[in-house]
DNA sequence: AACGAAATTGAAATTCATTTTCAATATGGT
DNA sequence: ACCATATTGAAAATGAATTTCAATTTCGTT
């Protein structure tokens, strides 16, 4: 499950400088996190990894800072189908919009971007008079080594 | 936020039959509940309706029934993009594909229906090799009434 | 209509992710 | 360095959903 190419270094760091919203020890370790995750990464994971950088780092804090990422838009969070359960995993926004399938055996997650998102999310502003924030489509089914 | 039009009396009991599955005196309840609602119910909605129908059925009963359904691809599970929390929401499964959008001020929920989610599956299915078997298109925003 | 294997139920206990509380501590503008 | 204010950690609380297991019910068979 691979997540878009783009990392970017520092660039959550300075979005929140630039926002007046301070940083700690704690949220540096996060944001570091979540701007070089290679994978969509649940709370617990990412509390595993932020200990690594700083061992006193507590599970509040991690949920506390997603949530600060979340409400300044700078991460989007994803259910994927809740195949293992009800946990919530994370991917740093990137300006493009894509869907995410999730294989209900195996658990891999595929993204996949295309234009018809954007036109259904322009469709649906416009004939519905509906501002759009956040559009999330997730698909569960079987990916090309589960089918059977 | 109305459900599809067509409501199905028996629909969901004689499904259920057919398949060879023991219709039981709660489970009757809950399915006309399911069949008849005109909104998105979550669990414990469904068990307060259900206890006018019979008042003695359990939360636990609710929830592996609406599991079983969910299984037999009878109803579908939403999200509603947690804006009343984390709980479930529910609806049965009618043939069409449609998305929700959800007020992230009021919870209002709009559906909306469109062949460009049609599109969008199949689109998917040949170019990933991912067969697809629930799709769901949440939207979060903000409705007519609610933009400021 | 009764029998009985197998499925279903309820009640309590449990799980698990997430949130709240509140006193102690750290941040960053002055 | 000061200090108002924001953030943190630890423990407790929440809340949805699931597990467990003995008691009950269903429905095909007799």
């Amino acid at each position: 499950m691979p997540l878009p190419e783009t990392e970017s270094p520092g660039f959550l760091q300075s979005k929140l400088m630039e926002r007046g919203i301070r940083l700690t020890r704690q949220r540096r370790a996060i944001l570091s996190i979540m701007e070089t995750a290679k994978q969509h990464l649940d709370a617990s994971q990412i509390l595993r990894k932020a200990r690594k950088i700083d061992a006193e780092i507590d599970r509040v804090t991690v949920y506390r800072t997603l949530g600060l990422l979340k409400r300044q838009g700078l991460i989007d969070e994803l259910d994927l189908m809740h195949v293992q359960g009800e946990r919530h995993f994370y991917e740093r926004r990137t300006g493009r919009d894509h869907l995410h399938m999730t294989c209900l055996r195996c658990g891999k997650v595929i993204e996949f971007e295309s234009h018809l998102l954007e036109k259904l999310k322009t469709t649906v502003s416009t004939e519905c008079s509906f501002s759009v924030v956040i559009a999330r489509l997730e698909i569960g089914g079987y990916c090309q080594n589960c089918r059977t």
